[in-house]
DNA sequence: GAAGAATCTTGCCAAATGGCAACTAATGAT
DNA sequence: ATCATTAGTTGCCATTTGGCAAGATTCTTC
């Protein structure tokens, strides 16, 4: 019997990909998440909050993104279906986030509170590794994304983002994008402008 | 009694620091280290290879970078005493390293090897929170990075690693530490000039 | 301590990106 | 449908950074 909701369902299947474990663990890991739901523009987080909730997003896009000192908003990062949602630093140290999460499309997926992952981390060696999993991948693309930084012009980072990623042009406003590839909306337009002339 | 080499009594405090923690369990770790030593230009890890040893510095300092696509070092960043250096992505997925760490002085440190790691991990909770404290800690630190490699100009990054590391420029030679800001030498030499006459 | 090799600096000019403001296009609220 | 708002583009010019090559300086190594 499988009395697993669509959104679980996803997450088995997520989990099991990320780091093998028997079908029946990955399902009472799955079992004690619950769903959540954004509008468009809902925090998923908020600057200066404590990030309380390791989400699994299902369904819709969301943005991370920090205010720089002139105030002016900087995406650090874009999140799609499949993919794992948090704010590491702030939510295991438990220390006041300084970064917003933020939903740009209506979204759909489910969670887990700090004291529950903790709790699984601690019965179930199995999630400590898919966990750890989690945290060393996206440390790894983070690192991806600064050597490209500096050795790579915008516009090599604005194709290689289109042509990882692109469904995030269908749901991003282009000024978001610009300060994800480290540029202002004024020099993306103008790549654009560039490369649809080739 | 306290039979410790005074590397392992460094390793010793440095855990407790990052997470508490009886002294006993801490001992017990680091009985488990073995000393290493690098003279300078040494790799601890080569590109293409996979690390296998989560090394603590206690003394001396050291690199890593990668090769771009034209064949240039691009530091991606320094290690100093009382620091932990390995390459994650390598370590824990068993993957070859796309980057080398390198001595950039002789370096002493102690040593244990995935295979112990992971038995301390297996065995001991507050272990676990340690190396996962030291994960948090580099990719937060890589986020503060990038964000200032996106927010703020090459002089303004240049003053604040001054401010912030000032023994690297003790050790590191000036070519390296561009790169590692995301600029050519020439640019450095530029802004350092440029500072020099205020 | 002299030759050779790295490293660092500088001059010249080119390329990449930003700042601001005006304009146009798309979107959303009523 | 209309108005107001937000998003995107473009022109003009300034600033930042790069590329290259020549000099100057410092570090090795014999």
């Amino acid at each position: 019997m499988n009395s697993l909701t669509p959104e679980r369902e996803k997450l088995v299947d997520f989990i099991t990909k990320a780091y093998p474990m028997p079908m029946k663990t990955a399902s009472d890991i799955a079992g004690r998440f619950y769903t959540v739901r954004f509008g468009k523009g809902d925090f998923l987080l908020k600057e200066g909050s404590v990030s309380n909730e390791y989400v699994f997003l299902t369904e819709g896009y969301m943005r991370s993104f920090a205010t720089d000192p002139d105030g002016n908003d900087i995406t650090t990062s874009f999140h799609g279906p499949q993919q794992v949602v948090f704010e590491i630093a702030s939510f295991f140290h438990r220390i006041p986030s300084r970064e917003n999460i933020q939903a740009l499309t209506p979204c759909t997926g489910i969670a887990i509170t700090y004291a529950t992952l903790n709790e699984l981390f601690h019965a179930l060696p199995e999630f400590r590794e898919f966990g750890r999993s989690i945290l060393v991948n996206g440390f790894s693309n983070l690192k991806s994304r600064m050597l490209s930084t500096i050795t790579e012009t915008a516009e090599a980072r604005y194709l290689q983002l289109l042509q990882t990623s692109p469904d995030i042009f269908q749901h991003a406003p282009l000024r978001t994008i610009a300060t994800y590839l480290g540029i202002t909306d004024t020099s993306l337009s103008r790549i654009r402008k560039e490369i649809s002339g080739k």
